[in-house]
Order: C-alpha cells, then sequence, then structure tokens
DNA sequence: TCAACTCTTTGACTTAGATCAAATAATCAC
DNA sequence: GTGATTATTTGATCTAAGTCAAAGAGTTGA
C-alpha cells in the first residue's frame, strides 16, 4: 500500500471517507518523484493530472518577458496542478517546478472524472477545499493593494512561515510583485 | 412562477437541470430587491444567503481606516455573497451594496445545504462556477502585480466592459489599488 | 430651484520603489 | 577542490504614482 496518509487526512478534513472510495482512491493514485528544478507540468502540454506533494517543494509560475514570475508556492499537504488547464483540458501559460527533490501522489484527469462520477462526497470534497483556497486567494488580492513592499513582505512573512527559508529571495519578490533589490533592502533592515 | 430564467440558464451552463432540482429550486428561491445604497449583506451578521442578481449592480466592499475599499463588482447574472462567512458561518469583514436598484433571487444556506445534500449535481454546479471564478481571481492577481496604473485600468476596461460606465471612478479606483486622482489623470489621457 | 452634498478634475510637491550597474557571496558541476 | 554559474547585496539615479489642497461638475432632496 502506499504511504497516502497525509492525503487520506486531507480529503477526510472535508468529507467522511467510506471504505470503497479509500480503496477507490488507493487503487488509483500514482506515486511519482521528481529532482530539483524538473517540471512537473509544462505550459505547452495540457495538464493531466493533478499532483499532492507527499515531500517537497513546488511552485507555479509563467513567463513574462523571458522573466519567471511566480504565481504561487505549494509544499507537503497540498494540491498543485495549473487549475485553468486541468479544468478545460486547453494548453495555458503555468509551469509547475520542482524546487526541492519532490515526491507527489498524482491522480490522472480521467480518474477524477471518475471519482467525481462515481463518489458524490469528492465533488463536495473538491468544492469546499477549492473554497478554503479561494479565501486565500481573496487575502492575496487584499494585500496586494495600497501596501507597501514592506507590509507585502510581512503578510508573506506570516503567511507563509513554514516555507520562508526554503524559498529564494527572487522567487519571493516575484510573488510579491516587488524587485529582488527592494526585498533584500527590506530584508536587511532587520 | 418565479422569472427564473437566468438562475436556470446559469446553472445549466455546467450541469444538466432534472425536474426535480428545477422543482426544489423555484420551489426555495425567493424574490427579493434592494434600493441603491441598501446593504445585502453588513459585516456584523452572518452571511446567511447566496445572492443570484437579476437585475442591478452590487459592490463587495471593507473598512480600511474608514475608507471603503471595492473588493469586487457583480451585475446581472451573477451570485454575490461574502464567501469566507457563508461557508464558515461566521462574521466576517464584507459588506454587500447595491450600487443600482437590484434585483434578486436569493437560496438561503440551510436551502443550499439541503440541494447539496440531496441533488449531488449543485456540488457539482458548485465547483465548476467556482472554478470560473477562481481563474478570474487568478488573472486579477496577475493584474495587480508587474501593472502600471494604466495597465490595470486598462486591464478593468478589457474585463468589465459591461459594466464600466455604471460605476463612479472612485469606486473602480479602489477595486484596481490605485488612486481616484490617478485613475482621472489615466482617464483623461484620451 | 436652490442649497448641500458627493464626485471628478487639476495643480504642486513628495516619495516609495523601479532601474541600471557593479561587487560579493553562495552553489553547483566536473 | 576549483572555476563557473547563479543568487544576493549595495549604491546611485530616476520616475510613476501618492499626498495634500482646492476648484468645478453633477446629483439630490427639501
Amino acid at each position: 500500500m502506499l504511504p497516502a496518509d497525509a492525503l487520506l487526512l486531507h480529503i477526510g478534513h472535508y468529507i467522511r471517507i467510506s471504505e470503497p472510495l479509500r480503496a477507490a482512491l488507493l487503487e488509483r493514485v500514482q506515486a511519482a518523484s521528481y529532482h530539483k528544478g524538473e517540471l512537473l507540468h509544462d505550459a505547452r502540454h495540457v495538464c493531466t493530472r493533478s499532483d499532492f506533494i507527499q515531500q517537497g517543494l513546488v511552485r507555479l509560475y509563467y513567463l513574462l518577458d523571458g522573466e519567471k514570475i511566480t504565481e504561487y508556492f505549494s509544499a507537503e499537504g497540498e494540491w498543485v496542478n495549473s487549475p485553468s488547464s486541468l479544468v478545460k483540458q486547453t494548453p495555458d501559460i503555468y509551469y509547475l517546478e520542482a524546487l526541492e527533490p519532490t515526491q507527489t501522489l498524482s491522480l490522472q484527469a480521467q480518474d477524477l472524472g471518475y471519482l467525481f462520477d462515481i463518489f458524490p462526497e469528492m465533488e463536495r470534497y473538491a468544492r469546499l477545499s477549492m473554497g478554503s483556497v479561494f479565501g486565500h486567494l481573496m487575502d492575496r488580492v487584499t494585500s496586494l493593494r495600497f501596501t507597501s513592499a514592506r507590509e507585502k513582505y510581512a503578510h508573506f512573512c506570516r503567511t507563509h512561515h513554514d516555507i520562508l527559508h526554503r524559498l529564494p529571495l527572487g522567487m519571493v519578490a516575484s510573488y510579491l510583485g516587488i524587485t529582488q533589490e527592494t526585498l533584500s533592502r527590506i530584508r536587511a533592515e532587520r
């Protein structure tokens, strides 16, 4: 059996996992691992699966004038995928990159579809867990407007305390929408 | 019967509406109307329903140092509610204000819960329609970072072409995270 | 219809943070 | 380990947009 405890815990946080659902999940989930710098997903392809991070760190980024702009970070116990590409099954602009050696459990889009069809509670899980990410995204919009670079960084430290020391400064800067130089100066203030 | 065509169309865009679901929806939906400036939801209370806008224009805002900061606008054919308050059933910081005389069809939280329990396809509808809003929110985050005030306004014009002329400039400015004066100068350029 | 708001524009000045450039420091591949 | 990348810091400007202030326009209600 796969060591899928963290995944079951995540799902179990939102819904009760029946035995058939548990079995169906464990049967379909696939383990994979990526070395540092490897892409879990490439903008030139359709996103065909969702990856649950068992161990490691991943970022979503896109290219703007050749620059890699970080859209978000995900670590242990979180799902990563390229949302619009996965839902619409068309390519979009995002890349998923492992920032550390990363182990994942993944579900293919077709398996996800099967689980949604057979287990309505999986629909609920998806709705509720997406709602939670949605809330964070709203907070982020709030923090991007009307706040100084200093406040943006302070907010990031509060919300990403656990992974802060694992991230290169330049990626944090692009996530916050400020330059590397400015972030370096802000950090030096302490 | 209530003139719920737009609502059924919205739902029907994501799922097939069975006759029992259709009946259950029409039975539970309640019409309401609000005059300009009236609050559909007040931060001091728990958000107990979701409102589908039949006609009119609504904004979500919160207070920051006494200033009303606009978080988003919604018009005909869209749902409005205070997401985190509705889901968690605890108060949060947001107000919903009618910017025009507004007619809505609303569903109480308990009725929503009932529909989710009895009709799994409603879970799917909620998941998929939230996914679509989620995508727009991601685009907005992108547009808030690394773009000049000019570009933010241009992006807003593209994405909110239909309601642009119905919105006071100050509210658009706070939505974009720029000052009223700056937005006024940008508009004057044309 | 007129007074009292509220909303929008315009002007002068200030500043946070961007840009450009170069020097360190850290990491990686061989 | 050592040279080559890559990441971070520091410094000197520059500029977009904020702040403060006041004048015009538009609305609204008695």
